[in-house]
DNA sequence: TTGAAAGCGATACCAA
DNA sequence: TTGGTATCGCTTTCAA
């Protein structure tokens, strides 16, 4: 059987409440008692009953991290941003947090039920990260199940998505709009004019605000007519950057830039052009949406819109913790910096 | 306060033992008996406490998928193929496990921290993935942990790293040296003669097996004169590879080929020739070790040799379920096999 | 086939 | 500053 409370406080002649409070931290204990206690904990080679524990207090020190794609670099990034906020020892809160990383690959039901795993786990707190699904039937069962959470004394967080109306839950988000319409003002700006757009997947609320910003773009520059044809959807990731390039090039061979919905798109589109022996970016340049050390040096050309994503995990992972006061309205937004990387070539006919 | 068992029982006008049976389905339970637990558990939106049923029941269902980067596709691919054989979450019945990806970001002591706060949870088993440091002090350590976690009826399995002497864990490794070796026999039999080497960091199983494979080809081609040279060392990571490619160009300016030690390392060097204004592969091939959905189209000119990663997921994840028996000795190797992909150029002065 | 009741191991309240 | 002890919610014999 393993070593328990019990024993420890046995083997150092105190009680079962001592033993507990020494091990948190978050009463009163005399020095030497202190010592005697840890002493035997090392001994014995003690190590806490988590469930026993999460039961006695009602909650465990689970934090779940739901992502889209654990494959993409994007959600790595964000996972171990929150992982590292919630592990270093909290002086209020006893014992570092354990990050369970959900991945859902998109799918709103495994998303539901996630949640329903971490409500089983008494989770203390929940991220939920990336584009939402944009669907009344899907957004009603989640905020039905965040509910829930909440009630069961879970901490909700919403990080790179919109805030859910009709609840307060606290919310990192970027500015998708801003950021994209920037991207697009770049390469024009440059003078490219015939510009492909790659856009995420249907539905996604981060596909509809960047597909907005770059149209917005066009838009002003008295080139929204193109737009619609010279967009194609696909997934967030990297064969969608392959297949959507081709395409793109099928449909307008004189193409001199392509934008994409986040960098794994973008380094699928450049795989897609050498390929092709289109020169990057001497023919046509690629820029992705993101701002990841994965792409920072994969494509010299690129032209990135910078949004500070690590941060923003370790905000989402300050409030699942409930360190920081909810910003302002519920609502903290990590503004767009557009950053230019490399050289982005004029276009062909300039 | 949550609705539990009991409340449920009441519901149903049965006792908790009955419910507690049906949601377990490990017992037999009249038909009737079942509908009428099943619609209260329904009608009251019951979510089993984990923590409580895992202090009675003493296993929980969580499983901890030890990971060195979380941020490099390879280990996102691992972390979903054993979450993804460990069971579909289901959200009503108990079975389904939950994976816990721990980011140790290739740190001993983050290891071993890990280890100690999934045997809190009571793990129902542990998977550590990747290379593994070669450190007396820290395998004893390690070994120490593991002990424990086995002892505490976790199951323990290793994925991409050799078995631990002095211990009869189930191991899924590759054959890192004869996959490394495979590789430069490959540019060797190109024509190549002037091949630098990015090997990973100090210390690590993966490194010393995979440098070991692309010396013993040297060798044999009576090219070992120039090994060390030719080598740089660096951590897995794109950076390494952006300037070990720097470095190396820098050592050798007629090189012909440079082999990385990983995939990642690998497009952190396509970088850098790009940059330099060398070209991939007509002045320069680049080869990667893993053969990753990543990096396929990255780099058309990859030579890559084929570790079926997936399937090692999978593997282990059935190893870390107990359905499958352990291999004969404990361990499974998956062969290497290669694999060319694209062209890959002759030498410049061939 | 079902129910009653004894734990599982830690927490926290109430005394001392 | 400490100890005793009643929970917490579920699992699992043991009886019925």
């Amino acid at each position: 059987m393993a070593v328990t409370l019990a024993d420890v406080a046995v083997r150092a002649g105190v009680s079962a409440a001592t033993v507990s409070r020494v091990l948190n931290g978050n009463y009163p204990v005399a020095g030497a008692t202190r010592n005697r206690v840890l002493q035997a904990v090392e001994e014995l080679e003690y190590v806490v009953n988590g469930p026993a524990s999460a039961l006695a207090a009602a909650t465990s020190d689970l934090v779940g991290v739901l992502v889209n794609d654990i494959a993409d670099p994007f959600f790595g990034i964000m996972a171990s941003a929150v992982q590292s906020e919630i592990g270093e020892p909290v002086a209020d809160r006893p014992g570092p947090k354990l990050a369970v990383v959900c991945n859902t690959g998109g799918s709103p039901e495994r998303e539901l039920t996630f949640l329903t795993l971490l409500q089983r786990q008494r989770a203390a707190s929940v991220v939920l990260t990336g584009g939402a699904l944009e669907d009344q039937s899907h957004r009603a069962a989640l905020i039905g199940r965040l509910g829930r959470l909440e009630a069961a004394g879970a901490r909700v967080v919403l990080c790179g998505r919109p805030p859910l109306t009709d609840t307060d839950f606290p919310a990192v988000t970027f500015d998708n709009r801003a950021g994209a319409r920037q991207l697009t003002e770049h390469l024009l700006g440059l003078g490219h004019r015939r510009i492909g757009y790659l856009a995420g997947p249907q539905a996604r609320t981060t596909t509809r605000h960047r597909l907005e910003g770059h149209r917005a773009a066009l838009t002003a520059a008295g080139l929204g007519g193109d737009a619609s044809r010279l967009t194609v959807r696909g997934s967030y990731d990297r064969s969608a950057g392959y297949y959507g390039a081709l395409e793109l090039l099928d449909r307008e061979p004189g193409l001199t830039a392509i934008a994409a919905a986040n960098d794994t798109v973008a380094l699928g589109a450049c795989a897609a052009l050498r390929e092709r022996g289109v020169r990057i970016p001497e023919d046509v340049s690629v820029t992705g949406f993101d701002d990841l050390p994965f792409a920072v040096d994969a494509t010299p050309a690129l032209t990135t819109v910078r949004l500070p994503l690590h941060e923003a995990g370790v905000h989402a992972g300050r409030l699942a913790l409930g360190r920081d006061e909810a910003p302002e309205g519920g609502v903290l937004v990590c503004p767009g910096e557009l950053r230019v990387r490399g050289s982005t070539a004029p276009p062909r006919d300039a």
